[in-house]
DNA sequence: CGATCGCTTGAGCTATCTCAACCGGCGTGG
DNA sequence: CCACGCCGGTTGAGATAGCTCAAGCGATCG
């Protein structure tokens, strides 16, 4: 189960580890500050340089491209222990857009806390790279999705992987989790259409395998889920690391 | 113009600067060898644990992951001056494989290089997590062209990104660069079938847009070929930083 | 000389798209 | 308090980009 500090989830490399007193002082130090914000509030701009990086505490949100054509693509989901910022944190610029889905509360850190990591914390600093090398995995499955999956098996995967993102977050009550977003984002994840994203939904809603209303997912065939999403029921979850 | 180092091509963070000799000094300092492969070489297996990490020097290759299907999703075409194996540097295990499409020569570091880097040489540890950084942000690109844009796009889009990056690395003589990849490469990068691919190709080859055969690509059109793209001709080229 | 490999082309099929309409809930302003 | 407009979700219908199957071709190789 999910062990990390309520205060700020800070975390090592094994994500199942529970924070060291280390960690914690660690965490600490660098922190500059707690941040809460409204739903629909954009965190960060494409092409912008934002001094502050930032962890999710509560609530989510999602990561986006904006397209020359005026449409998005939703890079992914983010949830609380998640790491915003790591792009604008190493490069000049953010090369995509943050935007809360929710109200969020953020622990903020300033950007120069980065320089101070590899200077004096080089174990840190290596997990940091870790982090990228992770969510750089993460984008090689994503992009083996959409090139590979159809519809119905893209949504499938997305489901398992937020609900078991969700699961290693002790947020799952009854095979129900929160997933407060419009169909249109799930479609520009996806590189579907929100209409056919809407269709498949209801597929998977009258073959009883998942319903997803009100902001809220329900999976009630799990087994079912992940053989539409070609995936083993016990395969070692998909989770997302936190630092 | 490209100036990197013709031995090795360890960068900083601007691809333009040439290198210092401080770096050239740290280059070879962490170098462990060279190394040649031939063609078709599988340099790093999915799920394997690499020792050692590489820089190319010559040659070209592929990264790919392997689906449940039996498929395989390209995630991106390796030139010279790419670094490979950053994930199995910080991460227990590679997350994709890498294949050697020609033969090879390979700048070669021991693994352990990389925590002597990151206790001695802050600098150059947070230059790796920047380049970790730079290739989430390609894959970004790559996610969001396979989600939202149509077969002919994809494959302009790819002439444009491979020709700017031959370009930057002096590859370029008179519109025509090396490509000695198969059109099945292509296709299992854009997520296209190969039928389509070939007759996609077709098309830009009948309107004299670019012609790609023997493993050589020739754009005949540049400024048509982006404009297919849905990229802006005068740009900033979408190359690929060298660490 | 047969086998294999990469490329090419035709034909029919379908997953997915676009267009268009409608519905219920909610917030706002008259 | 009602009416209107907007937003997110839902559904139908027709159009099409891209897929699969299948066959053929030239080059290379043992």
């Amino acid at each position: 189960m999910n062990t990390r500090c309520q205060n700020c989830p800070l975390r090592t490399r094994d994500i199942f580890d529970p924070m060291t007193d280390r960690e914690i002082a660690f965490m600490q130090k660098f922190k500059s500050g707690e941040l809460e914000v409204d739903a629909g509030t954009t965190l960060m701009m494409e092409g912008s340089n934002s001094p502050q990086l930032y962890t999710l505490l509560e609530g989510m949100g999602l990561r986006y491209k904006s397209l020359e054509t005026g449409e998005r693509q939703v890079i992914n989901f983010i949830l609380p222990g998640d790491f915003i910022g790591l792009q604008a944190g190493v490069m000049s610029e953010m090369k995509h857009s943050v935007e809360a889905t929710t109200r969020m509360k953020l622990c903020v850190f300033d950007r120069k806390m980065l320089w101070t990591m590899f200077r004096d914390h080089p174990d840190r600093a290596f997990d940091l790279t870790w982090l990228a090398a992770v969510e750089e995995h993460f984008l090689g499955e994503s992009l083996a999705i959409l090139g590979h999956m159809e519809g119905i098996a893209r949504i499938a995967r997305a489901f398992v992987q937020l609900f078991d993102r969700a699961a290693a977050l002790g947020m799952i009550k009854g095979a129900k989790m929160p997933l407060p977003y419009r169909q249109q984002d799930l479609a520009d994840a996806l590189g579907l259409s929100l209409v056919h994203t809407n269709k498949t939904l209801k597929l998977l809603r009258e073959d009883g395998v998942a319903v997803w209303r009100d902001g809220s997912l329900n999976i009630l065939d799990y087994k079912r889920l992940c053989s539409i999403a070609q995936l083993e029921a016990d395969r070692e979850p998909m989770t997302r690391p936190l630092i």
